[in-house]
DNA sequence: ACTAAATCATTGACTTGTTCAACGATTGTG
DNA sequence: CACAATCGTTGAACAAGTCAATGATTTAGT
């Protein structure tokens, strides 16, 4: 159990070759789930520095844009409930890191706009995802990087 | 709140627009968030009739290929804590679809075996998860799927 | 042969993430 | 003009994930 295990990290041992084997192989929604799990944890680790989680970190690139999205666009393209989106605006909003400013087409809505303190922090973390997700995927060649943003493109944005 | 929703679903605002042209674009972590949990929402909604969530299920598929998983096993393959696996495990066994086996090599392991009536709803949910997929991806080319897939493989098992 | 380290399943506390309901203020629609 | 829809918000409940520790068993090293 133990060099199956070992090996397990290394080359594939039997149990996990059955497993990579079975029907979960083809099993689109099984490839996504592991492969995002795999992001995520790489995501968080290049995070942590900067005292940020993923989905923090996503707002921030979204508001990085400068498109000023309000919370509702927010919420929508992350795919995150907008209460949710209210709890990590307080939280960034209360390091300094972005502000809400009241739409003026519309009272009922804020749109999140960034801090200069934010777009410092931000681009540091940029850099420093990017690496991570570089090293992640390493193993891809560019072309089926490329090939992999397409496809996904088209899975996360069904339209 | 639900029109704004099936709206952003439908057509893409301006919004949804530019947020679609953001940086976040080309981030195929983001890109997989966003995708798996499409895939999460449709897969939930797929298997809510079973009384099963995708976790459970994503059990069952691995032990219903009679490869005999440890705990440890499925741990790793799915990329869940152990004990997160002991307690799916528990409510799976509760509800008489699988059962533990003590492994006659190793007195530390149980194999986890699905029984006839695990088998059975196993197979119904099975097909409603498919089904759901195949709604979720129906936008996509066979060649797209297939290549998708590869990629995915790829990206979910680095090696 | 013996001992210490490693491994498995387990328990349980804690943290993080998600969902849902409800609300007041504002806007849009008929 | 009245009502339905929308936005941000609060907060409760649920789901998922993490971590530490434990006892039993196996493995590795001497």
């Amino acid at each position: 159990m133990k060099s199956s295990r070992d090996v397990a990290g290394d080359s594939g041992a039997s149990a996990t070759d059955r497993m990579r084997a079975s029907a979960l192989k083809d099993d689109v929604s099984f490839l996504l789930a592991r492969a995002n799990a795999l992001s995520l944890s790489a995501g968080h680790a290049a995070l942590a520095p900067f005292n940020l989680r993923v989905r923090s970190y996503s707002i921030l690139a979204l508001v990085a844009d400068d498109i000023r999205p309000s919370q509702r666009d927010i919420a929508e393209h992350l795919r995150l409930d907008p209460s949710q989106v209210v709890s990590l605006i307080d939280d960034l909003q209360t390091r300094g890191l972005v502000k809400r400013d009241p739409d003026p087409t519309d009272r009922r809505t804020n749109v999140v706009v960034m801090t200069d303190e934010g777009r410092e922090l931000f681009r540091s973390a940029h850099d420093a995802v990017r690496a991570a997700e570089r090293d992640l995927h390493s193993h891809l060649s560019p072309d089926q990087r490329e090939r992999l943003s397409e496809l996904l493109l088209l899975v996360a944005f069904p339209d």
